[in-house]
DNA sequence: TAGATTGTTAATCGATTAACAATC
DNA sequence: TAGATTGTTAATCGATTAACAATC
């Protein structure tokens, strides 16, 4: 399998989003100076990751942008549907099972969870709201390798462990726990709230800090 | 003003919230190994980050939770009330003008805009939704220094453009576009679909993964 | 051609880890 | 005391950048 570094790793969503944008508006190729630019990044750092991901660009021209594109979806394993639950019908939960932009990523909501029973057999969009008791049992019938977790914090290591147990190895942990799981499940943390702090010690800091600011921390 | 690195600077949203946890069910102490096994680093490191924060240990009994607590509250100023604008009253919008969660960080939200005008002046819990015709005049009115931004990919920069010229320096970015702001002004970017794409790429080579996995990309 | 741009290597920089002394 | 644990330094590892050759 190809080997990417974690930090080049971490930058394929933002070149996935920007060659998505450019293609958009009808552009063929970029630049590493552009993708540079945008990502705020140095231009040989871009090459460096065009370079492990075995995209060539060609002279005076730069990258050809859908090439690169189906390339890091292809290297993210995108164009394969990976089919999920949201597991919580809170805000947040709503919320991202009526995004509609997770489908051009070949991600797919099958159905819903919630364990509050005048939720249960609603509809949200077009997912209906299964109890939590059919947890394990749905994940089982559809062979679902990942859910999104965005349960209370005090619910969230429980159902974790009804997951794990019924197979699921991937969980998109949009809850404030650290979450145990054993070896072979992977977690991914959306720990939204350290976008905040991020920010607020940008603020609280300005003073100080003018004049040497950095639009990424 | 106090230095950390980078990389130390991203661990403190994890650390606090895991001694908010501890502090939460009455434990008064921590070690660096028990931090380490729960962030899954490197023990040595969480003495380092410590040291950094100029927080001192006990011999055989670890880090106060508490003082640990407030002290990276006030490296992050969070101590300080952060007054911010939800820009943008879809559902993303709705849920994190709804999550109880942000006030424990000095996060108050004061206000909701949106331009579907049949949205307009109708509310969402407290928060009354303005049009975008005043989001202008309500950030120089309460001198808001950060928005959180959630309105459509094709009205970002627009709705940007107009917080900055009113004063604001923080945006905490929930679109997928990558704003172009001037120099003094921090973008934080929660490009939320990354965190799917780490995970499709953890499952779709689980069979060459299989024994080598890691809890984080 | 001159200019723009890629691709690669070596040097540098920053973050992590190993080793170990200090101490309760 | 022995054991557990912190704190610090030096070594290692990994990521980024500078320099520059290649080429359209």
């Amino acid at each position: 399998m190809e080997r990417i570094s974690k930090a080049a790793f971490r930058r394929l969503p933002r070149y996935h989003q920007i060659l998505s944008a450019y293609e958009s508006v009808g552009k063929e190729f970029i630049s590493s100076r552009e993708l540079s630019e945008i990502l705020e990044i140095n231009e040989t750092l871009v090459r460096k990751d065009m370079a492990d991901l075995r995209i060539r660009g060609r002279q005076n021209q730069g990258y050809g942008i859908t090439a690169l594109r189906v390339r890091i979806e292809n290297f993210l394993g995108l164009q394969e549907i990976t089919e999920t639950l949201v597991v919580g019908a809170g805000n947040l939960g709503t919320a991202l099972a009526t995004y509609a932009g997770f489908s051009q990523y070949g991600l797919k909501i099958v159905g819903m969870i919630d364990s509050d029973p005048d939720k249960v057999f609603s509809t949200v969009g077009e997912h209906t709201i299964h109890p939590v008791s059919r947890l394990g049992s749905l994940i089982r019938k559809r062979d679902i390798k990942m859910i999104i977790l965005t349960v209370p914090l005090a619910a969230a290591q429980e159902v974790t462990d009804v997951c794990v147990e019924a197979g699921v190895r991937a969980i998109w942990n949009f809850t404030p726990c650290e979450l145990q799981v054993p070896p072979g499940v992977k977690v991914r943390n959306e720990q939204i709230i350290g976008g905040f702090m991020a920010l607020s010690y940008y603020l609280k800091n300005l003073a100080a800090e003018e004049g040497n600011e950095e639009k990424e921390a």
